[in-house]
DNA sequence: TATTAAATAGACTGGACGGTCCAGTTTGAT
DNA sequence: ATCAAACTGGACCGTCCAGTCTATTTAATA
């Protein structure tokens, strides 16, 4: 084998990257300082510029992968099942898979960073608003449109309705979780029952036997 | 008078707040610089430390006082007139205020920078989120219980109705805003037909027909 | 074992920036 | 006119930091 040296390349820059999603997750960019990253990653400074041109060029790799990251762990292929359950039991599922998957420290540490740094760096906040819920939004569409067909909901708009059943969900945890720090992240407790909320508001809202509007 | 010193003195330091807003605004706490402040304030630099002993301090004083003026753009203490309007007529109202008001780039601005900076400043997270939502919730939260007592509205607690319909409303453009800049606001005809969605949302929920959880 | 790409330590450069100092000027009240 | 407080301009200090340079060492291959 021939991959000796590009082995070792490979664990530096894995080194590398972790010491600085966490450096950068606690400092921001600016705060952010390259001699701590290397002196973190276990590495000289010289091999993390032989790895990332700049100090700019290290934070994208390491928000691009923490967006993909995050995304991938949904895993959009995988086949839907929705065997016999009910709608509620489905959307009760799937409310607490989402937020217990996005309501982590560390997504959150994330989050609040592109926000922070949006203006530096539009595409990280591009990327983030489209592949942070984008992904769970299209497969509640797939089940939404699957449930209006056999007449157990009623989204005529699968993908606007998924849309109003993410932020029902998400909008008051992730807004704490913003403005509050880690310790405003809500407990499992609460969690269970906020989820149980946002359920029964979406089935009075896109249910089969939702008011329509005259 | 006695006050010449005292108004030459309220001036510097309202010129200096002023641009101090506009370039932490732009620029966040680090990316802000002392001597551009002093500049675009049109002081030298020796009057904004003469005025704020530290770039910290003038920094939390800038966000306070915004925090603050929005708040009070609300105008908690207007006595709440609800007269023949129908609920539905009054939510609609009370939506679109609150899109417009709280949807602009520089409170957008002041929640990115306020974000980005909560480990560094946690207090600021914390005083936006009480002070930006808290008002107009507290407003909604008197109106959904006179509605109850009335008959037009089921919301048995108010205050918790009140946090839905504030999420429901504003989380998705607030979330665009944040991640996509500016350019992310949705424009008045958007805002239109997203709150009256929203309305229809929350009265699905939480009007006097609809259904109770077993 | 010889070769060679990769990594290391750490000194160094250049520039930015928070904060201070000072010698003199403006301003407004008396 | 006088006086004190506020303000000016700009030099200055110390520190921090991105990024470079050099001379040396390590470790995988052939």
């Amino acid at each position: 084998m021939s991959n000796g040296a590009a082995t070792r390349t490979r664990r530096s820059r894995e080194k590398i990257i972790a010491a600085a999603e966490e450096v950068f997750l606690h400092n921001g960019f600016l705060g952010a300082n390259m001699d701590t990253v290397a002196e973190h990653a276990g590495v000289s400074k010289q091999t993390v510029y032989a790895h990332f041109h700049s100090k700019e060029a290290l934070f994208i790799q390491v928000v691009e992968a923490m967006t993909g990251g995050a995304a991938r762990e949904i895993r959009e292929d995988e086949e839907d099942v929705f065997g016999d359950r009910s709608v509620r039991d489905f959307l009760m599922q799937l409310a607490l898979d989402q937020l217990t998957v996005v309501l982590t420290p560390r997504l959150m540490r994330l989050r609040r960073m592109v926000i922070g740094e949006v203006e530096r760096f539009p595409e990280l906040g591009r990327s983030l608003h489209d592949n942070g819920p984008g992904r769970s939004i299209r497969r509640m569409e797939r089940a939404f449109a699957h449930y209006t067909r056999i007449g157990q909901l009623a989204t005529p708009d699968p993908k606007a309705a998924a849309v109003q059943f993410n932020w029902i969900l998400m909008a008051a945890p992730t807004n704490a979780a913003m403005l509050l720090g880690d310790a405003g992240i809500p407990k499992p407790a609460e969690l269970r029952s906020h989820a149980a909320e946002a359920v029964r508001i979406f089935l009075c809202a896109f249910g089969p036997e939702a008011p329509r509007v005259g």
